[in-house]
DNA sequence: AGCACGCCGACT
DNA sequence: GTCGGCGTGCTC
């Protein structure tokens, strides 16, 4: 039974305020109990916390104050409370940062009251006007969709008063829905896709583990086709036949159309959705639900694990490999790492999809902690493409031009024969350099150590690092020499020129991010190339993504040798994941791809790996010369980002950390630096960092902390830990 | 994180 | 003389 604390009784409550611990209150008039949501008068405020335990006394019991009120919420349970305190504890995160996490939702603690919505009605207004038919248009692109008043007025682009002025003559219909409404039911009864055998066997041991009612990770490994979503969607409907919920985690939330119209598919009804776009009215009906148990399948970005699911008995975490799981502002954690603990502490299973794995979940595999599928390919799509190096060095390539003769000749082949063709370039913009001719000054950010990248697009230069952006000047900042400034290397919008002039009767299309204002506009133009309008596709790593593209049969990698540069310690492993994913996007229907990879080092081990497709070869290679260097996933390491306005203050204390660095050599850990970061100034903030390498299996989160203890942050300057970094940005 | 308190420069 | 800059410190 959950702990009481009648009225007037000491009760500690954590806030997201970042005090580093519990406040004690008074229980409020008809008490409270453990894992209560509750507003608590703090200083002249009202903030939210939830009561986290007894209170710890040791405060004067004459300056306690009352707990204002209990929220109309379910209360916190024990699991999440466990949840939030492991995974602040492994992060090293302050607790009401990660308390913050979990309660990031509007209106938590209001009551449902109605929502008024905007829909389609049968009539029309008396005057058409070109605000109101933008109204129409976008109610009726997307067929009955509901509305918010302010919603639409953005979608369309026009002032509220204008949606208002279509209501009376019946254009557009104003509701009121009850809000919080529970999720259509999921039917798990319903039958699935006819499953191959390999297919059906993985799909049995995912619904024993189910069954077990236990905690387990499987790692599902299979190529591109080879139905993985079938197979996991299978441990899903096991898992709704408990009445326990599922949450599948995507890493790219613009792209789960086709992902949810599989669900819709599969069971019935839409899943729940969870990510960044979504409305912030969708979002309290959601949170509720969970905590309700009536959201029974969760489909969302990696901040969905911190939704307060009633039963969570499953985790799929697709495409487990992908970097986007690690968040890399505020809190540092990895949403795969996460999901196994949280998992861990709920008694649900976890399945680590992906058709190229990390190395991390192929160690654990190995090591027996995971559990281990593989899927073939099936018969019927066709395998992985026939895969190519295109020697540069021995390729004719004019300067200021980047596809290559042998390249130009395999599309021209497929303009011929109505097949598509994909050029990858994992740049954004059209050059990443802009060179003053006249004395070599390159433009680079004026708050960040980063080179500006023209976007001819947008015509202008623009930071990735911190997104600043300014004109293209016309004179060179630097010697103001007119007319020298020049654009130096190639971005996707630039390899989409030169693909223009090349190929000038093809249609060519450009799949970058930054291209599109909105995830719906992205999604419909891959959706119109993937219907045939497009014969040469020009893309940065999106298109990598889990796309399909029946028509498809080359795809030809600008630069393979891209990611290889740097010291980055997954450089191999991520080059490797991308180039077979990109290669993965060719001949997916009935006939065989090919994939041509351009390379100045054809010998490369890592470009051989990707060319001959010995997988295990390869992470066995990778894995020995990490343990040799005593690296993740066999060694652990930390890395600490001091950042301020000025270098000075964050290399001193730098160099103090790493001079008194007795508690992390106490557990035979090591530190390196201080350094630049490798990105050394952002947003006008300078960066400094320190490295840290640790054997496996010692505590390295308790010597951090002890480390860093006796430090006195003088304000401005910020110290962060980022344990398992993943980017040594 | 907020928000108040508090101690020094340019304005009516 | 005051308004207001944001450094420092507290919140049960």
């Amino acid at each position: 039974m959950r702990e009481v604390f009648p009225e007037g009784a000491r009760v500690g409550v954590l806030t997201a305020q970042p005090l580093g611990r519990v406040l004690d209150y008074l229980a409020p008039e008809g008490g409270c109990g453990l894992g209560d949501y509750v507003e608590v008068p703090l200083g002249p405020r009202r903030v939210m916390g939830v009561v986290w335990g007894p209170g710890e006394g040791g405060f004067d019991a004459a300056k306690l104050r009352r707990v204002g009120r209990v929220l109309d919420a379910q209360p916190m349970r024990d699991e999440m409370r466990a949840f939030l305190t492991r995974a602040a504890d492994y992060t090293l995160t302050p607790l009401s940062l990660m308390l913050r996490l979990a309660t990031r939702t509007p209106g938590l603690g209001e009551a449902p009251g109605a929502l008024r919505v905007y829909r389609r009605g049968e009539g029309q207004p008396d005057r058409m006007t070109p605000p109101r038919a933008r109204v129409l248009e976008v109610l009726e692109a997307f067929g009955g969709l509901s509305f918010t008043l302010s919603e639409l007025a953005a979608e369309a682009g026009v002032s509220a008063g204008v949606v208002k002025g279509l209501v009376p003559s019946g254009a557009v219909l104003e509701e009121d829905l009850p809000r919080d409404r529970p999720y259509p039911r999921l039917d798990p009864a319903r039958p699935g896709k006819a499953l191959a055998e390999d297919q059906a066997a993985a799909a049995q041991a995912l619904c024993a583990g189910i069954a077990s009612g236990g905690y387990g990770t499987t790692l599902l490994k299979g190529v591109t086709g080879s139905g993985k979503t079938e197979v996991y969607l299978e441990a899903v409907a096991a898992c709704l036949r408990q009445g326990r919920q599922a949450l599948v985690l995507l890493p790219e939330i613009a792209l789960t159309a086709e992902f949810l119209t599989r669900v819709e598919a599969r069971f019935g009804a839409r899943p729940a959705e969870w990510h960044s776009g979504v409305t912030s009215v969708e979002r309290r009906r959601l949170w509720r639900m969970a905590g309700e148990g009536a959201a029974q399948l969760v489909v969302g970005a990696r901040s969905a694990l911190f939704l307060p699911f009633q039963d969570l008995g499953l985790i799929v975490v697709d495409e487990e490999h992908d970097s986007s799981y690690k968040q890399e502002e505020g809190v540092l954690y990895n949403a795969r790492d996460m999901a196994v603990l949280r998992a861990s502490l709920c008694s649900a299973q976890v399945v680590l999809a992906s058709a190229t794995p990390s190395l991390e979940s192929w160690a654990n595999a190995d090591a027996g902690k995971y559990a281990r599928l593989d899927l073939a390919a099936r018969f019927g799509t066709a395998t992985l493409p026939e895969m190519a190096a295109i020697d540069m060095r021995a390729e004719d390539t004019a300067p200021g031009r980047w596809i290559s003769p042998a390249l130009e000749a395999e599309v021209r082949a497929r303009l011929g024969a109505s097949r598509q063709s994909l050029l990858f370039l994992n740049r954004r913009g059209y050059a990443p350099l802009t060179v003053c001719r006249a004395c070599g000054h390159m433009i680079g950010c004026d708050h960040c150590d980063a080179r500006m990248v023209e976007h001819r697009f947008q015509q202008r230069l623009v930071c990735h690092q911190c997104g600043e952006t300014k004109p293209i000047p016309e004179t060179c900042p630097s010697c103001g020499v007119a007319g020298k400034l020049a654009p130096v290397g190639p971005g996707v919008e630039r390899l989409a020129e030169e693909a223009v002039a090349l190929f000038p009767e093809a249609r060519v299309a450009v799949l970058s991010s930054d291209l599109f204002g909105s995830a719906r506009a992205l999604k419909a133009q891959i959706e119109a190339i993937a219907g045939g309008e497009a014969d040469i596709i020009i893309g940065t790593q999106l298109v990598a993504k889990g796309h399909n593209f029946p028509l498809l049969t080359l795809v030809g990698v600008i630069d393979a040798d891209l990611g290889l540069q740097g010291s980055d310690l997954r450089a191999a492993e991520r080059t490797f994941q991308l180039m077979r994913q990109v290669a993965g996007r060719a001949g997916r229907g009935s006939e065989r791809g090919l994939a041509l990879l351009q390379t100045y080092q054809p010998e490369h081990p890592v470009i051989r790996a990707i060319l001959t497709g010995d997988e295990e070869g390869f992470w066995r290679a990778e894995a020995e010369e990490r343990r040799a260097a005593g690296v993740p996933p066999y060694g652990r390491m930390a890395g600490i980002i001091l950042s301020a306005p000025e270098a000075k203050p964050a290399f001193d204390l730098g160099t103090w950390l790493a001079r008194n660095d007795g508690a992390l050599r106490r557990v035979g850990a090591q530190v390196f630096g201080p350094a630049p970061a490798p990105v050394a100034r952002i947003r006008g903030r300078h960066r400094v960092r320190l490295l840290v390498k640790a054997p496996k299996g010692v505590p390295l989160q308790a010597a951090i902390a002890e480390w860093v203890a006796p430090v006195k942050l003088p304000p401005n300057l910020r110290l962060a830990v980022d344990i398992d970094p993943q980017s040594f940005m």
